[in-house]
DNA sequence: GTACAAATTTAACCGAGGCTAAGTTAATGG
DNA sequence: CCATTAACTTAGCCTCGGTTAAATTTGTAC
């Protein structure tokens, strides 16, 4: 018994598992990064940003309020719970890990910030590790 | 004017054109890893391998049927057309070099098997030439 | 040849993440 | 103050990738 799943089919629910929450990671990360810039973030920066529509936008920014990551005021900026904060702060972080260790290992800047955009969201723990070795030895850890 | 979407807004459009023919890219690979191995594949091993329903699959290779990648017929097995063992044969080699290459930099082989199944499709030709540089520099070509 | 088990298909549903069109609110210039 | 414009919301639609339940086909054991 057991056996009505194969042994790898764990992985491809892991890959289904780092989209579910891709998004979610995406936005925090984007809206900390605005507010940095302009003091505030409106849903038409993200939908600029992100090359959706406005209204994509509204839906997806219902969600993240409704699971606790952003507060919202009618007609008013989005703003990052603690919780939102302390996500993007380590989304970020893996973010730039992931496009430091592209960058050392030769890929050009523009590639680079592409791939990264995808490839963040399936970087497991232990090989974001890895990528951070790697830099360290290179003396190029940022 | 051209400045309804942002400067980095492409990456984000690459990263869901990525997901877009995400699972093509796994279904043609694994289609053509059962037959190699078993000798035909049907729509039971592609369930048990992707741990989602038989529903879920025969809906997907109703997709993939419409998209000219397998043949199938009725009550019989899955068979791929020229056109999808090629993508199956390229979709493979990506994998292969995304996989040897995490391993190389010291990720162990379960994590390396996860975190490629859903890195892959995020790495662009530039990137594959990068790992492949690395690995053929490292001595570890596969 | 019949009964049963496994595989496949069909029908009906869901949530996520896209879209357009139309209505509402807020800010601002004259 | 009012008209215009920008931002936001709401309504309704789509596809994709999942689900369960029920019907059908196929292969096989007896
Ligand atoms: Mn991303
Ligand atoms: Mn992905
Ligand atoms: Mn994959
Ligand atoms: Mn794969």
């Amino acid at each position: 018994m057991a056996k009505d799943t194969a042994q790898g089919a764990h992985r491809f629910r892991r890959t289904r598992r780092d989209h579910a929450t891709e998004i979610t990671h995406d936005y925090v990360e984007m809206i900390a990064k605005i507010e940095a810039m302009h003091g505030e973030c409106r849903g038409s920066d993200l939908a600029r940003q992100f090359a959706v529509s406005h209204v994509t936008v509204t839906k997806t920014v219902a969600r993240l309020k409704k699971d606790g990551w952003v507060q919202t005021v009618p007609y008013g900026p989005l703003t990052l719970t603690a919780k939102g904060k302390r996500l993007a702060k380590t989304v970020r972080a893996r973010h730039e890990t992931v496009l430091a260790f592209l960058k050392a290992i030769g890929v050009s800047e523009e590639t680079a910030e592409a791939d990264t955009e995808g490839i963040e969201h399936h970087v497991s723990p232990e090989t974001l590790r890895c990528f951070r070795r790697f830099l360290k030895q290179n003396k190029l850890s940022n």
